[in-house]
DNA sequence: ATTGAATATAATCATTTGCTTATATAATAA
DNA sequence: TTATTATATAAGCAAATGATTATATTCAAT
């Protein structure tokens, strides 16, 4: 069969780390567009230390992974996670948010990071 | 397009309730076949209650709907609800679970409940 | 009517979660 | 070298979660 089952214990796991509204909103921007963490303070008008956890916890299941450019560190998504492809299905559901990222955009704040 | 897009806030609140081992279980078998709450204990080896209130959630979420026949309630998944495309789609990256029916079929506690 | 079986609900409690504040680290710029 | 910016980490705390025990409800059988 085409489909790549996984431990369903660890699927649960995936699952609820997306049952977030902020990583999922995260995750499904990154699907898109890599991104630091200035910018997602800046979409979800919380604190730097809420984002960098959340984005730990991204990171310690695999799902994303980050590169250092200078003073700041893009993630983005890690496309060889035994997951993907049940995230890819995830986020199919999922309305697009580009307009957040258009938002940054107006306000000038994603410049600010590249 | 062929997707049916959900609000993103209650994708994130179905992820969440599935991101449960014991729940998630719960809808890969309902999936398949209906079952009641005394199934649904043997199989997680777990105390009723707890059952019964994972069960709730699932049915607050619109994701199982209950029909009583006689003095048991058999659970099965609802099928009209908007997030089930979602949840079909989830169900496919999991490994089937069927062998947890069989066991109790061995031990003579499916019958009990028909 | 009474008993028993299946299920639901309520109260309680320990654990987990996600935020906050404060501080540390790492790279850049002056 | 010192200051600044981006990010991480740690500690503390309130809220949410999932289990347990105890009790209520509902239907069936006697």
């Amino acid at each position: 069969m085409s489909e790549s089952t996984v431990e369903l214990d660890s699927v649960a796991n995936i699952l609820k780390l997306l049952g977030d509204k902020t990583r999922l909103t995260m995750i499904k921007i990154l699907d898109t567009h890599d991104a630091c963490v200035c910018e997602f303070v800046e979409i979800f008008k919380t604190s730097q230390p809420a984002i960098s956890q959340h984005i730990r916890k991204l990171k310690d299941a695999g799902l994303v992974r980050e590169t250092r450019r200078g003073q700041w560190i893009i993630y983005s998504l890690s496309k060889d996670s035994p997951y993907y492809p049940l995230v890819q299905d995830l986020l199919l559901h999922l309305p697009n948010q580009d307009f957040r990222l258009k938002e940054l955009e107006e306000q000038g704040l994603r410049i600010s990071c590249e």
